[in-house]
DNA sequence: TCGAAAGACTTTTTT
DNA sequence: AGTCTTTCGA
């Protein structure tokens, strides 16, 4: 296949910086393969010299495998390929010492954050959840800006900003106690690091000789300053962007970073990929309609040339379990009809809960389907636990994993004995770990306790011994058998079966670790820490061979479906206060809500169907939510609404004044 | 110390 | 409504 003139453009510009908007659909994995295709074979750079960054981890996949198809296993070898926080991680693993640090750090993930600061704010919040999310924010937000702890206490205006800024530095003592980091640390200390170290800055200046950023308009600005300062003055990078796709606002992405970079690199060059090669003209059209209403930083048409297709169609379902029948019925008899594949067909959702009930009714179908994204496995208990062992395995001062394992299964190891514990590490500023080996301890536990105790913390320390020797498999294969862990199982849950399913997660899990110290002809074998951490970062998740054999629904949200793209869509939940969704209306953000909505509308190939409830359950109560002004605000010529021939009275003034609006934004737009 | 039962809280999106 | 947490009784 051909490149049009504008992929072209932007595979061959090489010389300097290059700005890819490229609209949903096209073709900006090709052409990001591609150029790194080209930069191999026609530039002379080796691939070790060039790393291509995405934010999803299935992105990163996928585009791994891409070039993999493109340039061979040989040629592709040493070419970086992973997501930011990856890249972050390489970096900080390699500058371990550089930086001070233990080998062997913890990642926290989101929840272990949680804990950490609910712990802390004991006094201050107790317990306070809005209090402990509106801090966590702020650190997040802190990290995002560069911003490190003296800093914050030196700005602060108010008092409340002096009190967050002190818990925000009580946070990072605690996580160096701990040997710990956050996800925001992954990019900030790399970042930091570049900043204030000539040194390493040339060292990965010549490592990243061209570096290429999928999802620009993702970048927060700790990740943009980690770009500029990775590209030097040389500048050889190219970004791909797209601003109607930003839907990472809450994140703390900046899609202004797309204009910023004409600012700060004046040679940008911009190319424009305007042709869509995936949806039909009606499905097109509906989505550059929908999508006028909000403001552009850059203005851009897509076309497509795939012919006009298949109306859009508004279904509506009595409530959510007649929403969920409703769209596996028309699944069905759709692929019954044109015989296509389950495959083929998505399933797509504001909200994860959403997907519960659709499964439930695909599973009384008996189809087969997929729910990607989701946290699901890796908040599961018992991958919890079994994360907590290894952590602990690898770093014996991470007292969140102890705390959560200490007794499970039972080790005679009770609150009371834990509390002591705790008080002493906490006077002698150590960690529990630690504390279970000094010899001050014994006057303040003595007997079963302190026996119980010092069994474990022993037993955790041969088995690190044996791993550090280089026996890492069979050091993990023995913790699973020592803890006994399957026997746990069964004397806990509920029933054998849910044991029984739990185990499987278990030896799921087991089987990823074992996979991953040993490496494949894709990936080189980890150590051990390098694993646990990835594991946080749920780096590897589908690494299933079949795959893409196995034939089944594809059910995710909206926000994990970008990149994606699929012959049928179904989206469901289409009302008011779903999509958009209410806080966002009361927090006058329906503009990222629209580019949600765009984003499912352009995964869709050649048929789009949207699902409304008439009625709707929320925490028991019911209520009758209105359709969603989306829905309005799409070109009504291209819709099928069901059920209605005529449009009734209200509907006209409604969509009249859709039309006005999307006509209003177009003429500012033009100004 | 453990399991059942009542009670609280939930639903925005992710590395 | 469903899930996670806390509490209470054995």
């Amino acid at each position: 296949m051909k490149l049009n003139p504008g992929q072209a453009n932007a595979v061959k510009h090489i010389s300097g910086p290059c700005l890819v908007l490229a609209g949903a659909g096209s073709g900006k994995t090709r052409v990001i393969t591609l150029k790194i295709a080209h930069l191999v074979r026609q530039c002379g750079y080796q691939a070790r010299h060039i790393a291509a960054v995405t934010f999803t981890n299935k992105a990163a996949r996928e585009m791994k495998e891409r070039v993999g198809q493109t340039l061979g296993r040989k040629e592709a070898r040493g070419l970086i390929v992973s997501t930011f926080h990856t890249l972050g991680l390489t970096i900080l693993k390699r500058e371990v010492t550089t930086l001070g640090m233990k080998a062997g750090f913890t990642l926290f993930d989101d929840q272990d954050s949680r804990a950490l600061i609910s712990e802390l704010t004991e006094k201050e919040y107790d317990g306070d959840k809005d209090q402990i999310n509106l801090l966590l924010n702020q650190i997040s937000r802190w990290k995002n800006d560069l911003i490190l702890p003296p800093q914050a206490i030196k700005m602060a205006e108010s008092g409340g900003e002096q009190i967050l800024a002190m818990l925000y530095e009580r946070y990072q003592r605690h996580l160096t106690a701990y040997n710990a980091l956050d996800f925001d640390d992954l990019i900030l200390l790399p970042t930091l690091l570049l900043k204030q170290n000539e040194q390493v800055r040339q060292r990965w200046r010549d490592r990243i000789r061209y570096l290429l950023v999928d999802e620009y308009q993702d970048t927060n600005t700790s990740q943009y300053e980690l770009v500029k300062l990775l590209v030097g003055e040389r500048a050889r990078f190219t970004v791909v962007g797209d601003d109607d796709q930003s839907i990472y606002s809450w994140r703390g992405a900046q899609p202004k970073n797309l204009a910023l970079l004409q600012q700060d690199f004046p040679s940008l060059e911009v190319v424009k990929l305007e042709q869509n090669y995936r949806s039909t003209g009606c499905i097109l059209n509906a989505a550059n309609i929908l999508i006028a209403n909000n403001d552009h930083i850059f203005d851009k048409r897509l076309f497509s040339e795939l012919g006009y297709g298949e109306r859009l169609r508004v279904l509506y379902a009595k409530d959510e379990e007649h929403e969920a029948e409703r769209t596996v019925a028309e699944l069905l008899s759709h692929k019954f009809m044109k015989r296509t594949s389950y495959k083929d067909y998505a399933i797509l959702y504001r909200g994860n809960h959403q997907s519960r009930l659709i499964e439930k009714s695909l599973m009384t179908n008996r189809i087969p389907y997929k729910i990607s994204g989701g946290t699901s496995f890796f908040s599961r208990a018992e991958i919890k636990d079994m994360m907590s062992y290894l952590r602990l395995l690898v770093n014996h001062d991470d007292d969140n994993a102890f705390l959560r394992i200490v007794n499970v299964p039972k080790r005679e190891i009770g609150p009371a004995t834990l509390e002591k514990l705790g008080n002493y590490a906490n006077m002698r500023g150590i960690s529990l770990f630690a504390a279970s080996f000094e010899l001050g301890l014994e006057q303040h536990l003595t007997g079963r306790g302190l026996a119980s105790l010092q069994r474990f913390t022993r037993w955790m320390v041969e088995l690190a011994d044996f791993a550090e020797k280089g026996e890492t498999i069979e050091a993990v294969r023995q913790l699973v058998r020592d803890i006994n862990y399957e026997e746990y199982l069964y004397d806990s849950s509920p029933s054998p079966k849910a044991a029984e399913m739990r185990m499987k997660n278990v030896s799921e899990l087991y089987r990823w670790i074992t996979g991953m110290l040993e490496g494949d002809d894709l990936d080189e074998a980890m150590t051990l820490p390098e694993v646990v951490t990835r594991l946080t970062l749920r780096d590897m998740m589908e690494r299933n061979e079949g795959d893409d054999e196995s034939d089944q629904v594809q059910l995710m949200t909206l926000h994990s479906s970008k990149g994606l793209e699929f012959p049928y869509v179904f989206m469901i939940g289409m009302e008011e206060g779903l999509l958009p969704h209410q806080s966002s209306i009361d927090e006058e953000n329906v503009d990222e809500e629209r580019r949600l909505a765009y984003v499912g509308i352009t995964r869709a190939q050649k048929e789009l169907s949207f699902i409304v409830c008439r009625e709707r359950r929320q925490f028991g109560e019911s209520f009758r939510p209105e359709p969603s002004r989306f829905l309005y605000e799409l070109p009504q010529d291209d819709l099928i609404w069901e059920g209605k021939t005529q449009k009734s009275k209200e509907e006209k003034k409604k969509t009249g004044m859709a039309h006005l609006a999307a006509m209003k934004a177009m003429l500012n737009k033009d100004k």
